[in-house]
DNA sequence: CCGGTCTAGTTGACCCAA
DNA sequence: CTTGGGTCAACTAGACCG
């Protein structure tokens, strides 16, 4: 215990290079040196180029080689660019310094020091919280969520151990198939060699002399070539790194780093041998059992994230205590609230009656920021207890900021309330106030008003399937009498405790705790590993909400052409056109947001983010069930319709498009394994599709982020239980990188749509793809 | 062609401030 | 105590010159 601290500094290892790190730098654990290069380059839109084959292998020696595979790396462990400041902070920050130095001076100087003190404190204390608020909360509230995080990080240090040994493949990590970094597309190999990567990764936990010379021995030769004239340079680096400091306590500082330069220099020597690891290094590092454990991991870095809510919940009672900054503050209940309205509710509950009533500051901080006002229109008795508080709404309405949002938001406070009476709120457009359910009406009231401009579609069919889905929660009992297959039973499975409490938590813990406990266990991966309860509840809970997609066309189609089945836009012929096969994509969605909507992360998420994961996601969500549909012989797909002549659409169609999409189409569908068209398979894909963080317009990637990985661990776990361990480890990683593919296919097939007149084209996909502008 | 010099850009270690 | 930014010495690569 008492060796804590040194431990904590020597057991750091840099994710991006393997260097001694000594903590998190924008999010990962790095070195100093990754982290400036980090801080350099990531906000600079430079077209790095790797001088090799776009998949080095980062390690202290090697990192200055290739900036593009190092930068590559940063991003790959989870390093954010977010966390850069802007030039704009930079100068703000710039300017506080200057002021405190400069309020700092007349204090050495002044030999009266009560007198300045006072004035001194009472300035910092203002520069602070408006610094807090303004310059950090207000221009960066994702940033300063991720603040919290990162001091989340330092108060667990059991966590630290099990972080530094985590692969890229995890929470911050699980490459993204939608955007990469830097906007490039990953390739296959590149998502590949993120994965390769992370078994060495994985190794870093015992870095050492061996793990040294492992790793150096697998640089390439054209490296070896490049660097033939640097032995005086090695040996310059190494000159450098001697202990040849007087500073004893730095030399044994450095007496690690030095040992591994050491080690090092003599393996560059070695490096001018011959031979070319690469392939080797592939061959290996997909077979050997580091690749396995590498994806262990993933769900292990997932735990922060658990474990990052609970610590948000845990301070959010600690509140009263005034330890935290407003800014914590809002980022506590920001994340509280996405994650678990109900759950926090309590603690908000205290957090309105005690806190808000008696800090109008704190009101006027808390309103300034937009996401947490966002987050507290989202919470549905968070906002009736806020609203029916004649202390916080007097406050609230006396503030000029706090009024003035209220007028911009059309909400108007019933001026003749008595504080014995519930303070009656509500908005300007609600013509019958609802008292029965005012709440509800405060919030559907809003929601509609907020988003009606934007997308209104698609909010509607939102929220109506959310009031549906209500609806239809309240009559499970009689829903799953009516249900005579297997339905049923997955459906009680899906309505599980952990599942139903909180998915993503459950889910993880008992995944985290499975997964060590079943390989400890096992000793491998030569056995099957059945799913847990919690695995399979989560996969359960997919099928149901797949239902929605089964269901026969035969109405919607109907709605759409006619009672005579005649394609309008193929001049009645009843093959659809590639303008009606476009339409009949309309369904699809409508079929798909009824089933994200079925899928608790989703339905838990807020508004703007369920807009933004179904715009961005819902072609790549039918592609993939196209695959699932889709007859190799005959090049057709097939749709659910009672009428064989209806029943299928033939792909040709396609060659309609502009593009290339009917030939990506095909190779897409062609390189798509037989065995990969398992409804299971499709639905996680889909899933993943669904929960990609990066789509535009998202507000808590993080989040999505998390769940998106959750079911990266699912796949990986569903493949494990139906195939052998090496088959299933293999499949994993190509399913990965036809997600990959996925993307690319869904650019070519988001540029059909784009090139459509939006007068011939379903209002709903005029308003996904955003037609009319 | 070679070696020396200059210069701009990059890197890494250290430090400061919040 | 942690972490992002600033600074500066050291290093590197390319241009230029004799």
């Amino acid at each position: 215990m008492e060796d804590e601290q040194p431990a904590r500094e020597t057991n750091k290892i840099c994710g991006v290079c393997g260097d001694r790190a000594l903590g998190y730098n924008f999010n990962a654990v790095s070195c100093e040196s990754c982290k400036a290069f980090f801080r350099r380059n990531a906000l600079k839109n430079k077209d790095f180029r790797c001088p090799f084959t776009e998949n080095c292998n980062i390690t202290p020696v090697t990192r200055r080689f290739c900036q593009k595979c190092r930068l590559d790396k940063c991003f790959s462990i989870g390093m954010r660019k977010e966390y850069i400041m802007s030039e704009e902070d930079k100068v703000l920050k710039r300017q506080k310094i200057e002021q405190n130095r400069a309020k700092k001076r007349p204090t050495l100087e002044n030999t009266k020091p009560s007198k300045i003190k006072k004035g001194y404190l009472d300035e910092c204390n203002f520069d602070d919280t408006s610094m807090s608020v303004n310059s950090v909360a207000s221009t960066t509230s994702d940033t300063y969520f991720w603040e919290s995080d990162r001091k989340y990080t330092d108060l667990d240090a059991n966590r630290q151990n099990v972080t530094e040994s985590l692969s890229p493949v995890t929470a911050a990590s699980v490459p993204s198939p939608s955007s990469p970094p830097e906007n490039e597309a990953i390739s296959g190999s590149k998502t590949l060699d993120m994965m390769k990567d992370s078994s060495q990764n994985s190794n870093f936990e015992t870095y050492d002399h061996s793990s040294s010379i492992h790793e150096e021995n697998e640089v390439d030769t054209e490296r070896l070539r490049m660097d033939s004239n640097s032995p005086s340079q090695s040996q310059q680096r190494f000159d450098k790194v001697k202990p040849s400091s007087h500073n004893i306590e730095k030399d044994k500082k450095s007496i690690t780093s030095s040992r591994k330069f050491d080690q090092n220099i003599l393996d560059l020597n070695s490096e001018f041998a011959p031979a070319n690891h690469e392939s080797m290094k592939y061959s290996s590092e997909f077979d050997n059992a580091s690749c396995c454990n590498k994806f262990d991991c993933s769900p292990v870095q997932n735990s922060q994230y658990i474990e990052h809510t609970s610590h948000y919940r845990k301070t959010n009672v600690d509140m009263d205590s005034g330890m935290h900054t407003n800014v914590q503050i809002c980022s506590q209940e920001t994340v509280s609230s996405q994650k678990q309205s109900r759950e926090t509710c309590s603690k908000e509950d205290n957090f309105v009656s005690n806190k808000l009533p008696q800090d109008s500051t704190l009101i006027t901080k808390l309103v300034n920021n937009s996401n947490f006002i966002t987050k507290i229109f989202q919470n549905e008795e968070l906002l009736l207890k806020i609203m029916s508080d004649p202390v916080v709404i007097s406050k609230l309405e006396a503030d000029p900021q706090t009024s003035h949002f209220f007028k911009r938001s059309g909400i108007v406070v019933d001026k003749e309330t008595s504080p014995e009476k519930e303070t009656n709120t509500h908005f300007k457009d609600d013509a019958k106030p609802n008292h029965n359910n005012s709440s509800h009406t405060l919030k559907t009231t809003f929601k509609v008003k907020q988003k009606q401009i934007e997308n209104p579609i698609l909010t509607d069919l939102i929220t109506n399937s959310s009031q549906e889905e209500c609806i239809r929660q309240r009559d499970d009992s009689e829903w799953n009498r009516n249900l005579s297959d297997v339905t049923r039973d997955v459906l009680q499975d899906v309505q599980r405790v952990p599942i139903a409490a909180n998915s993503i938590e459950s889910i993880l813990c008992e995944a985290i705790k499975l997964e060590f406990s079943a390989y400890s266990a096992l000793g491998g991966m030569e056995t099957r590993r059945v799913l847990n309860d919690a695995e399979r509840a989560k996969l359960n809970e997919l099928i149901v909400a797949n239902k929605a997609l089964l269901a026969p066309l035969d109405e919607d189609i109907t709605n759409l052409i006619g009672e005579d089945c005649k394609f309008k836009n193929n001049f009645g012929r009843s093959d659809p056109a590639l303008l009606d096969v476009v339409n009949l994509t309309a369904i699809a969605i409508r079929r798909l947001i009824k089933m994200a909507k079925k899928i608790n992360a989703f339905k838990n998420m807020c508004q703007e983010d369920q807009i933004a994961l179904l715009k961005g996601g819902c072609t790549e969500m039918m592609i993939l069930r196209s695959a699932l549909n889709y007859d190799v012989e005959k090049d057709m797909w097939w749709i659910p319709h009672s009428q064989e002549s209806m029943s299928n659409i033939k792909v040709d169609v396609l060659k309609e498009a502009k593009g290339n999409l009917y030939a990506e189409h095909t190779r897409f569908i062609r390189s798509f394994d037989p065995r990969w068209r398992d409804e299971n398979i499709i639905l996680i894909l889909s899933a993943i599709a669904l929960f990609t963080p990066d789509r535009p317009k998202v507000v808590h990637n993080d989040v999505i982020k998390l769940e998106q990985n959750s079911y990266y661990y699912l796949l990986r776990r569903y493949l494990e239980s139906v195939y052998p361990g090496c088959e299933a480890k293999s499949m994993f990683l190509k399913l990965i990188q036809k997600i990959s593919d996925l993307h690319r296919l869904n650019n070519e097939v988001v540029g059909v749509y784009l090139n459509l007149n939006p007068s011939r084209v379903e209002p709903l996909l005029i308003e996904i793809f955003d037609l009319k502008h």
